[in-house]
DNA sequence: ATTGAGATTGAGATTCAGTCTCATTTGAGG
DNA sequence: CCTCAAATGAGACTGAATCTCAATCTCAAT
């Protein structure tokens, strides 16, 4: 079990940046909540804790967390970004339901396998990718 | 050759709802232009040939557009949305250089079917689908 | 040709996510 | 204790996108 609090301590110990109790506060809700949270969420979850941090810190901390890729920003079609905890799970894509929302992940080792491929024909070099089907779940078909 | 004003009209007149020339422009233009629009870059693109039609309707007519399936709103990273024309085109994918930011379109059958198989795995109802991958083109790498 | 219902438009106000500014505070190292 | 870079929060700001609403247009029915 990889922690992530020391991956982003080492992190920021590389780049004289410093583990303050707001930083903490931001990884640790992304920790509670896997699932795919907003930075909204973790401001308002923060804050009926006491532990506030600003809406600027939240934001900043959450660009150092993909930074060190501890956590994935990723686009779930509703006009603004939600982010995920990667750091100890597979990557994986998301099938999004237009009505309730729902979100299905799953993960294929032949896309990861083409996706390579792809990007070598093209002399391209990857450094993230996403899949993303929308549509309707079972329940709201 | 399927002609989009066409297909337009008549999903317009399903609707009840007319072809206005602003409408007309904006499917215009989007023929013109293929590739990937902003809203913002047909707005200006009309203004300056004083075809203009207003913010709102722009963005009114480019939501009919992607609901009558002539248009396709994708997601480039960029923080807002694109256009793409896609009637009488093959669905395709995207690469995009986080440098310069050149757009690769790239497609596969594989892809394909694995999407359709993975979606009745899961009783999802596909009505969209996107593949990203972003990373640096062989120029800027 | 006139009317009226409903569709359409544009200007500008508004919303909302996200970023920026800057004065103040914090904290690690000497 | 001092210094200085890093960090923070409040609030201003930006830019995309949406909403409001009064004025205008369209067209079918008279």
């Amino acid at each position: 079990m990889i922690h992530p609090i020391q991956v982003f301590a080492e992190y920021l110990n590389l780049k004289n940046l410093k583990l303050t109790k707001e930083r903490k506060a931001v990884l640790h809700e992304m920790f509670l909540h896997r699932g795919h949270l907003e930075a909204e969420d973790i401001l308002h979850s923060l804050r009926r804790k006491k532990k506030g941090a600003s809406r600027a810190t939240v934001y900043r901390t959450l660009e150092l967390l993909v930074d060190s890729e501890i956590v994935r920003k990723v686009d779930l079609g509703h006009g603004h970004s939600h982010y995920e905890l990667v750091l100890g799970h597979a990557h994986h894509e998301h099938m999004i339901c237009l009505k309730c929302g729902k979100v299905i992940e799953f993960s294929d080792k032949k896309i990861e396998r083409f996706y390579k491929k792809l990007c070598e024909q093209n002399q391209f070099k990857p450094t993230s990718h996403h899949f993303q089907i929308f549509g309707y779940c079972k329940d709201c078909k």
